[in-house]
Order: structure tokens, then sequence, then C-alpha cells
DNA sequence: CATGAATGAGGTTTCATTCAT
DNA sequence: AATGAATGAAACCTCATTCAT
């Protein structure tokens, strides 16, 4: 997780009122972003839906894309440590692990599929090019940090012998694909809602693939596709 | 393919070099679009990237909003073609499937990771709130149009006895997130470029898992999976 | 005096209406500039003055700095011509040299005291630190220009014995700034009307203490002077 | 010399302290508007300047005006005790007249051409509209007093019948005419520093004709000039 | 049909100024 | 008395869009 205000212009001294009111713009901005992209959202609107004057805003950063690129990246931070936690608690999967993967990857797309995952993604994809460090913080601590983690636990899983992977992190970015490929497809990238039940049933077939390629030891067919 | 010109303001007999400037028009808008974002972009750069005045691009085509969608419109249009012409190939896999399917993959990797196509898979992203008729245009010819096809093929290939599917939609769908999901991430949304050893690495993990999973008869695995 | 169009946007082929909308737009923002002075003025007020939607202004000229610096070129390069108009007439000076150069001292003074002349002289003073290029454009064609003019007619008068300079320029700055320096101080900085009484009585003075100066040969005083 | 503090908000009591803060407030003040201009420079900055808080300017001077206005008028003051300490030393001109002239034109013209001179002549000139009571203010004790202590000096000199001037007043206003005229054109507004040979010139040229014309009895030129 | 010119609306930003501490 | 924070107003500039030519 970043540091939460890497590029804040308040001083160290700030008041309590002060970073309630910070927060108070970061959360309209990201909200009016989600809802109006980059360009086509006002400042005058942000200000108004943090219920603040315009200049307030500029005072506590400085810019619009200031502002943008503080709002996203408290976002982006809240969304990373829900999807840690979930990856967290494969640590002891119980008896039943395809049961415990599904419910990882239940919760996983829960995270995803939530509005502020979409907006978020439908943000980064839309500035990535105008905005490009957006991707050092938010991937530094964004999906390669969960990739990682979950890749962690898939390697602990390998070596207790109830998985068998030669590539954790290779199985674990094909991990999330599973889920989010067709979660993105489906949900027409984020625009239309799963129901609870898209997302279980997205999640029991990504991990039934899964667990069918990495679920047993590898026989004939493992020798065919490494040759 | 969708009508290219579903509101078109020219009359029935345009002439041929009016359709010649249109095609320009919209070349260029998609090119400044690409590069700009839909709010950014100015028409006035458009019709300077066309080498046309600005009031014949209103001519043409009579917003920003409909030019817009129609340079999107035969972009993905251009895009699906060529994504439906490498599905097509894998008709006829020959003996080595693996093989086959890891050359599809790469080749629809390369579509996939083509600057155009990232562009336009950052534009969907970007406008997908504000343009929702696009999602219709654009995949009712789009990502479901090739996964229905690759659908079909592994459909064949189950029947045929060289693959093992119940669901060749789902597997479809899978495949295509094992060979999008770890090049979205790795090529940092389309920011930077992926190698052609890049590339193939992918389409070769991706084919791996999926032949893992679906190459031969399933076994307790399986059985297990479904419980 | 410069080509009038030194920092011109319109390309070549401007038409007679688009000049005359663009001389209305100048005339309008000297004005202005001159009420206001460059950082009051404000181009909406402009563009009401020359009766022109403000983004016509920011057409023709494409800054409020251009615009101004545009706007000043044509006021120096007008009062450049009348002063010049002014000099041109002592090379005929008739018998009565001291009435001949009272007479161009007060059309000189006519000319720098008009409203426009202390306008451009208070901006000129006025921004010449944000401005500096304006000096060469001015002066190129300025004050300079007006001194080498008159120097010229003192150089003749010399040659013709019927006055006496050793340094031609330097008389002619001497003279200029005999009249310039008490109208600027009578008339506070060109705010107070100077009456053409009082203008008379300057060119008089001015005149009257020239000609004590170089319009006899030097004597013992000369000779003191220059020890 | 004007009372320094004609608009304070201060009550008559104000400690020690206090002084010292509003006469830092004022330095900066003149050094901002000095740099800046009246209408571009901010108060921020010149808080900023003075190493004070914003609102502490407004509880010295209560208005960016007369911040300005007490600003200039300190500045003001300074340059004419300057320039009118200079001119006392003509009291007593020794015996050699051209020499000491020279050395209080000298003098003055390095009072006149000093940065804050200029600086201060540039901020009258720019705003002598907006606020026409500067004048007032400066002149009053301005260059109309140092012209008439001039005056004063030339009287004298004419009654010791070393100088032989019918108006005084006239002659002081032309001797300060023929300093600053010069260097004003030479230094292009102030805008060039003039070197002290380039200085000693200029007050050199202006003494010999002020001689030339002053310096003896008139004669037959003179009598013409009168006609 | 294509174009140069014009416009109305709106966006980001800055600034002088005032509260509450 | 001094300061951090907040605000209303306004300025520069850009853009999508429409007339005449």
């Amino acid at each position: 997780m970043t540091g939460v205000t890497t590029t804040v212009a308040s001083g160290p001294r700030a008041s309590r009122g002060r970073i309630d009111k910070r927060q108070a713009i970061l959360d309209a901005a990201f909200t009016v972003f989600a809802r109006e992209g980059y360009a086509n959202a006002c400042v005058k609107e942000i200000a108004a839906e943090a219920k603040v004057a315009k200049p307030t805003v500029y005072n506590h950063l400085s810019d619009k894309a200031n502002l943008f690129r503080n709002a996203i990246e408290v976002a982006a931070d809240t969304a990373q440590t829900e999807n840690l936690a979930v990856i967290e608690q494969l640590t002891e999967p119980g008896d039943d692990l395809q049961a415990a993967l599904t419910d990882t990857g239940l919760k996983l797309l829960r995270c995803y599929a939530s509005d502020r995952s979409w907006a978020l993604r439908r943000l980064l994809y839309a500035e990535v090019t105008r905005f490009p460090d957006l991707l050092e913080t938010v991937r530094g601590s964004g999906t390669n940090r969960a990739t990682e983690a979950l890749a962690d636990r898939f390697a602990r899983l390998t070596l207790g012998g109830r998985l068998h992977t030669t590539d954790p992190t290779q199985a674990a970015e094909q991990f999330i694909a599973l889920l989010t490929g067709p979660a993105e497809a489906r949900s027409k990238f984020g625009t239309a809602q799963l129901s609870e039940d898209a997302l279980r049933d997205i999640a029991t077939g990504a991990v039934r693939t899964f667990l069918m390629a990495f679920g047993r030891a590898s026989t004939e067919a493992e020798g065919a596709a490494t040759r």
C-alpha cells in the first residue's frame, strides 16, 4: 500500500478538520471522476459534491491532475487492501481445497465486480496514457501485489502436496485471469451488474478448470504439453 | 460487421471521392481519439489530421459523438475481422493440437496486443458509460463473436475426441481469458510493448494450462470438482 | 516604421473584411489597455469594445500578450509617423530660425501631449519589464528614430551656418528633452491636460534655451565649458 | 516628506515590534510591486517576501490599494530625500561652477538611475490613472520639490552674477530635463543599466549646454530669442 | 460541396479578502 | 495580534458548432 498521502500539499501540522475536508474532497473527486471521466469532470462539480468551495479544492490538492492522482491512489489502496485480505484467508485452506478456492475466487470477484472497482479500472484504462505514473502507483501496489500474494499461497499449497504448480506466479496470474476475464466479458466492462449467481458461476468454472490443470500430478497430458 | 454508415448524412448517391474523404476523416478521428481520448480530442485536430476543413467533418459526420461512434465502429470491425480470421484457422488443427492451439493463441495475442487494439480497448473502457450503445455495436460483433467462433471450434474438437469440454463456450471464454489476462497485466494496460517472446511465453503457458484442463478425459479431480 | 503586422497570426490570403475586423480589435485593444493597463484590462472588455465575440479576438491575435504587443505596435507606428512628419518640415526653416524651431517644437509637443501618446508612454513604462521586446519594436522605430531625424536637420543647419553644434545627435536629444521634460512635469505624467498656451510656453522656453546654447558660435563660455 | 502613516490602522501606542513589522511589509510590498507591477503582484507573495502571514498584511494595511499607496509613499520619500541632499550641496559651489554643476548633475543622475528609482517611476507611470492621488503625495514632495530647491540655488547664483537666468524655475526644470531626458532614452526606460561613464557623459553634456545658455550674459542671440 | 470566420458556453485557475482559532 | 483555512468573483483560454462565401 502506498502511503496514502504521497503527493499531499498540506504541511505536517495539518489539523484534524483539514484532513477530514481533504478526505471529503478526495471521495467526491473519485465519485465524480468515476461518473464523468477525467476530462469531462469539472472541478466545480467535485467541489459541490464535497460541499466545499472551488478554491478549497485547489488549496488542498493543487491541480485537477493532482486531484485525480490522489483520488485514484486512495481508491486503489482501498481496493488493494480488500483483495489482500481475501487472499490472506487462503493460508489455512481446510480440508476441501476446491471449496476454499471457490470461496476465495468468489470473494475476489465480489471485490473486482464492485462499482468502485469497475470505475477505478475504467479510469485507469482511460487515462493510463496521460497519467503513466498511475501504473507505478497502482500496480506497484496493484494487481501484481495481489498476484504475488496469491502465488505465495499456491507455492505453499504445492509444497504441501495439494497443488502441483511449477510456476506459482504464472498459476496465480492464470487463476486471476480465469476469474476476471469472464467477469469482464459478461458484465460488459462493468456496465451490467453481475448477480451473485453469475459471480458464483464464474468462480466455480474458474476453480474447476484451475484444479483440472493444477489439482493433480501432471500425467501424459502434461508430458505432451511440455513435450 | 455492423453497417458502416448508421448515421450518415450523405445522400444515397454519394460519389466515390466523398466516400474516400469520409474514410479519411474516420481514420483521422480514430487516430486522434486514440491519442487524446474522447473528451480531450478536438474536432479541429481531427480535421487537420484528415487534411480537411472543420465544417467538412461536420458535413460528413454530424456530431463529435457520431464521429466517435463511427470511428470506433470501423476500428472494431477491423479488429473483429482479424480475430475471426485467426480463429477460422483452427478448423483444421493438424496432428499436433498443442502446436495448433499455441499458434492460434499467439496470433490472437498479436491482434490483441496491437497498438490499435489497445487504443480501441482503452477508448471503450473510457467511454462505455457515456456511449453504452457502443457495446451493442462492438460486442454484438465483438469479443463475444470471437468467443462463439472459438467455442464452435472447441465443440468440433470435442466431438472429434481431441478435447474434452462439457461447456465449449466457457472453455472458449477461459481460453481467451488465459491469453488476455496475462497480456493485459504484463503490458501494463497496453502501455508497454510486449516482445514477440513475451507473447509466445503467454501463449505457451495459456495453452499448456488449457490442455492440462481440457486435453484429457477428466479423472477423479474432475469428479471432485463437480462434486 | 515596423511592418505593421510583424506578429500576425492570419494567413496571407486574409480578406478585406477580416483585416477590418483585425484593425477594429487592435484599436479597441489599445483603447482598453490605455484605460485599464495591461493586467487590469480583460479580453472580454476588449471584445465588447470592438463589437466582436471574445473568441474572435483569440482567432485574430492568439494571446492577450500578442494582442498587447500588436496594439502597442500600431499605436507606436502611428505616433512615430506623426513625429517624423513634423520634423520633416524643418528641412526648409525659412528666414526666422527661432520661429521655425518653435513651430516644430510646438507641433512635437502636440503629438507628445496627445492622449494616445501619453497612454502609449504609460503602457510602455508600465510593461517594459514584462515585454522587453516592445522596446526594440517601438524604439527601433521610436524616439530614437525621431531623434536621429532631428539630428539630421540640425547637422544641415550647422553646415548652413545657422546652428553651431558639434554633436547633432546630442543636440537633438537635448532639444527633445527640453520639450518633453517640462511637459511631463507640468502635465503630471499626462494626467492633466496642457492648454495650448501651456504648450506654447514650453516650446518657447525650450527653443530660447536651445538657441542660446547652439544659436551662436561658442565664445569663452564654451571655452570654459570644455575647459 | 509626507507623514508616513496617513492611513495606518494601528493605534497610537503601537509597539516597537509592530512598527518594524509594518516596515518589513512595506519594504516587501515595494519589492514585489516593483518586480510584478501593481495588478500582477499578489498579496500572498508580498506576505511571503515579508515573512508574514497574509492576514497580517491586511491587519497592518487594510487594502491592496492602501498597501500600494503606502509602499510608494515610502519609496518616494526616500528618493526625495536623496535628491534634496544632493541639491543642497550646490549652496557652496566653489570656484569652478561648471565642475560643481557637473558634480551635482552626476549625483542626481545616480539617484535617478538607481533601480529603485526606475521602479518607482515605472509604477507611477503605470498606475497614475488609477491612483491619481499618488501624484499629490509624491509630487507635492516630488520632482517639483527638487525643482524648486534647484531653482532656489539658481536664483542665488544669478544674484551672485555667476548665472544669468530670468526664470530660475524654468532653468531648473530645464536643467533636470537635460539630465533625465537623455538618461531615460539611453537606459531604455531604466531597462538597461547605465555605466558610470555613460552617466558622466550625460551630466557633462547637460551642464555644457546649460552653461552655454545660462552661463554668460545674453547677447544678440538672446535678443533675437525674445525678439 | 468545401471552407474561412464567428460565436456562445464553459472550464481551470488565481486572487483579494474574511472567519475562527 | 497573528495565522490557517475558506470563499466569491472573475480572467484567460478552448471548443463544438454554425453562417456566408
